[in-house]
DNA sequence: AAAAACATACCGACTAGTCGGTTTATTCTT
DNA sequence: AAGAATAAACCGACTAGTCGGTATGTTTTT
């Protein structure tokens, strides 16, 4: 049966992701890692050849859950799809927030190594143009003013990643929701046609 | 003399940003650093008393530095501070550019290290409190619209850490510089009374 | 029985920090 | 001013431990 080989794989995946999140990618050792999945080190290495091939599988399924919710809402008007964003927050600052130390640890690793960033570089790309495109259409369908897409994208990303970032730097110093959905409605205030 | 001991605790800061910038906090190991500054290892802990007590002088450094401009702008209008900073971004893009893996190194070993976390969340707060009342002083003279300054505050910070993020990753994917003047353009053409 | 999955023991490279001792500069004594 | 005494700065071999990864042996599945 291979039920109990997919097990293993899943178990290390899920352990990973909770030490890396807790301590980081290079504070969480391998060994770590198996006892917390409560397997060997021979199950580790049989799974995956290395600490970085982990990586680059657990990042390829965030790419995945994310790509599924663009899908998703592939069929909405451009300030809709910003409204289901805004309503995603909670769910955003809560699971993203305990991973984001994570990810910030992986953007360094990026910054720095060339298979990396080839991994993160790409997909990054495309949800710049996705941002850029669904901005488009939402001046094209007159919701929006007449902004330069590219640029208004790059900005909606940077607050995102910015009050992502500070909300993990101070937890405690602010109301970290209330502040996204507010910065929000400013941004798209400024980007609504009136 | 203690013209030569001041000399190596700078080679030792010197050394110590450019290796952490290149290949970050944990990847610089001590005995990097001593090599690069051309000193040894005991002169190193005689003048720190550990790599993060190291980290902490470097960081108080830069304190400082924020401090000073900041002082320097206290005469000035608010639309007059935020124009200033727009015309600072190359310089910013350039010199921190270069720092800022160091720089996201140092906010995740805050996000998890009491001490450094403690070093870093009284400054952190300071400088949100400053542009809160730079963004109330605006709204009080009547230049900017009636927003939450807390909140628009955070926005504005976001924004400058989601760029300057953006610009790490992806440094051949836009021209930053550009990005950043319109961004922030866009984010006043919102905060400016109309 | 063959192969896949897993366990255990091990290796070499590397790390932050220490420590006994040396060099260099300053102060005190004569 | 010369030399002795002291203090600060510095050196680099060394410790004790960690890490990612490998080699080899055992169990489970097919």
């Amino acid at each position: 049966m291979q039920q109990r080989s997919e097990e293993t794989r899943t178990r290390i995946m899920e352990s990973s992701v909770k030490l890396f999140s807790e301590r980081g990618f290079n504070a969480a050792s391998v060994d770590d890692i198996c006892a917390e999945a409560g397997i060997s080190k021979g199950a580790f290495y049989h799974h995956f050849e290395s600490k970085q091939g982990l990586f680059l599988a657990l990042l390829d399924g965030w790419l995945k859950a994310i790509d599924n919710a663009i899908e998703a809402s592939k069929d909405m008007t451009a300030p809709e799809t910003f409204l289901q964003m805004t309503e995603a927050f909670p769910y955003v600052f809560e699971t993203a927030g305990n991973h984001l130390p994570m990810f910030m640890e992986f953007w360094l690793q990026a910054s720095r190594d060339k298979k990396i960033w080839q991994a993160s570089i790409a997909p990054y790309r495309r949800y710049h143009k996705y941002f850029t495109s669904l901005i488009k259409k939402g001046v094209d369908e007159g919701s929006f003013a007449d902004v330069e897409p590219r640029i208004a994208s790059r900005l909606i990303i940077s607050t995102a990643m910015g009050l992502l970032l500070q909300s993990l730097l101070d937890p405690e110093g602010a109301k970290w929701e209330k502040v996204a959905r507010e910065s929000t409605t400013m941004l798209l205030n400024s980007l609504i046609e009136k």
